[in-house]
DNA sequence: TAATAAGTATAGCCATGGCTATATTTATTA
DNA sequence: TAATAAATATAGCCATGGCTATACTTATTA
């Protein structure tokens, strides 16, 4: 019962951020740099080193001092998945006739704590515009 | 962009859960305690008891040593405010036609992310079951 | 190229929320 | 009532993610 699901989630909600902002970066400029995620994050660079560092302990990162980042295949999987995921959450709030900036801020939040049952049905609803 | 307001919602999810909780024990059981806390939240009595403290610190809370705990009317606030907030996520999920159980589980986590202007869509959805 | 600017890294601080182990107090029951 | 059990509190540990200040490397530009 209550936030046991949501602690969890917690654990892995900023490394999910990251990943896929990571992905965005690269895919957007061909390069993730440490400034970059500190100004899309709002934190400082020495933040942003300090959570990258992690990442790269954990596997999900590659990179050299003073260099770029880019993704482990296992980094890759996460950032894919939770961008699919926050692609489900933002069209389904749009759909919901949410504007462009509460759709995109909404589901980013929220995207950290839809079940898979639940994200079937927003799926399901972004096709049909029905439950 | 990006994650900045879940960065921020985290401060206070915590304390909303937890006043969330001791309401519901208090208006359940006429009393909340921490071992009620540890059990519901599934954690141990000693990290119950450093974060009521903490609530206490912060003027949420009230209790004496030893003995049961109280909501102070900031507390009270907060915690009628979240109750609202996860209402209408809860019976969103459900109109949605998801099991109570899931519905239960998701509106924990999503209740925190959800701006005023989606909640209102999920309020007119409630009742009208349109957008 | 040499000086400066920009980016990255590191150290050290803080708060939070986990934990275990160990008091201490209160409640129960023999 | 005295012994035991249950609840609460405290100490001390860890990881995380913030921060500032400072060092170091790389890139830019005069």
């Amino acid at each position: 019962m209550y936030f046991k699901k949501a602690r969890d989630a917690h654990q892995t909600e900023n490394t999910e951020d990251y990943l896929e902002l990571i992905a965005d970066l690269l895919n957007q400029h061909g390069e993730a740099r440490i400034v970059d995620i500190a100004s899309k994050l709002d934190i400082t660079q020495a933040t942003a080193n300090k959570t990258v560092r992690r990442l790269q302990i954990q596997g999900y990162i590659q990179k050299e001092p003073y260099r770029s980042i880019f993704l482990t295949v296992k980094g890759q999987q996460v950032a894919s998945q939770s961008k699919k995921r926050h692609k489900i959450v933002f069209d389904f709030l749009s759909n919901m006739g949410l504007d462009k900036k509460t759709a995109e801020s909404d589901s980013e939040g929220i995207e950290h704590h839809v079940s898979d049952r639940t994200l079937k049905k927003m799926k399901k609803f972004n096709k049909t515009k029905k439950f």
